[in-house]
DNA sequence: GATCAAGGGTGACATTTGTCACTACTGCCG
DNA sequence: CGGCAGTAGTGACAAATGTCACCCTTGATC
């Protein structure tokens, strides 16, 4: 029997998962969460009975994301394999995924009755990336460096530069400066476009 | 045994919301959709044969929304009753939502188990509106003509007023004013901020 | 100690954006 | 018919944005 905790911070999401999942004679849910947080609670109760064999999880949560919880599991259930589902395909999320030790990665329009196969491979011992993303993980890295990514994601909040400047701790000319290269790296128009460019790779 | 059609473009959720309902023993999935057309086709088929009483659909979905989608099942199909069950809490979008007919809205963050509540419901003539929304949705309309949410979409893609004039067939002037013009209605700083703040108000 | 890269800054400049006032052409509505 | 609201446009102007060249520290690295 596969040991599974779920967390999916949209309730409908989540019971309709978990009716899912439950219809597997082979799977049982154990624990269902509504944020990183939760899940970890839920982890570190079941830590004193049986492990937790498998962690499905999303990203987009409220309190702590499914990223961070990712690492979290990793350094204090490393017996817990995590898999993300998520309707991302950013490739900066896959990548920070990878990084976290993620032992699989699936996209939300991947048909239903792929997540099941997913959790049985994953449990035993497979790595299970969308195949649609398995590619493309490993070209182009994040070309902004931090700066620039805080100030491009003020500006896409529709700060004016001297907005962002007094709120950085920068003169106007600088974010100017800044925000121009961010521009010119990702071949954008205006700090718009750069904007929705970056977002769309997971880069902010 | 209530008719059910469930339109949701993410193949995941979709399948789970489809288990889900399919535990009920007087709810029958009789057709699954991943975007309005799909969904508009599954009616008509049905249409020979028993008629469908209740559509759950998305409203983000690619091809065609389920708000557009809404305004044509009560037009071409008004036996059936149209459930929205979205992520999106935006009150503009509640507004067309129950101008269209809507019997059902619900949040996707909602307990599991009240779908199927809901789907009862609204089968026997209730109408159900996520308590959260049912307040305010009245306050505040759209204040955007549909030249300004037409321009303001744009803008907030990151073309500039010279791109959207050609694309429109306006001169780049008329974009500028108009583009004042719901930047003033929204009291925002400039286009950013006032596409973010139409956005989130469903106005778009 | 010289050199070099990074991070932060300045000033000048062209372009884009935002505001306003005013014009012109519809199509109603009284 | 006259008035008026809605839609499109123009011109002028101020402010914000984007680009560039260049300066100044501070810490490596040679």
């Amino acid at each position: 029997m596969i040991r599974v905790v779920l967390a999916e911070d949209q309730a409908l999401v989540l019971g309709a998962l978990a009716a899912l999942l439950d219809l597997e004679s082979d799977i049982s849910i154990i624990a269902t969460a509504a944020n990183g947080r939760q899940a970890l609670d839920a982890l570190t109760r079941q830590a004193t009975e049986a492990p937790v064999d498998i962690l499905i999880t999303d990203i987009e949560m409220p309190e702590l994301g499914g990223l961070d919880l990712a690492e979290m599991v990793r350094r204090d259930f490393p017996a817990t394999r995590v898999v993300i589902v998520t309707t991302f395909g950013r490739a900066g999320y896959l990548r920070r995924a990878l990084e976290a030790g993620v032992r699989g990665y699936l996209l939300k329009d991947t048909p239903a009755d792929q997540l099941a196969a997913a959790v049985r491979r994953v449990a035993g011992g497979e790595r299970v990336i969308a195949p649609e993303l398995a590619l493309n993980a490993w070209d182009g890295k994040n070309p902004l460096n931090q700066r620039q990514r805080d100030i491009l994601s003020l500006a896409g909040e529709g700060l004016s530069n001297r907005a962002i400047g007094q709120k950085l701790h920068l003169a106007e000319g600088t974010v100017r400066n800044y925000l121009s290269e961010a521009i010119g790296e990702l071949q954008a128009e205006n700090r718009i476009e750069a904007y929705r460019l970056a977002r769309q790779q997971g880069w902010l």
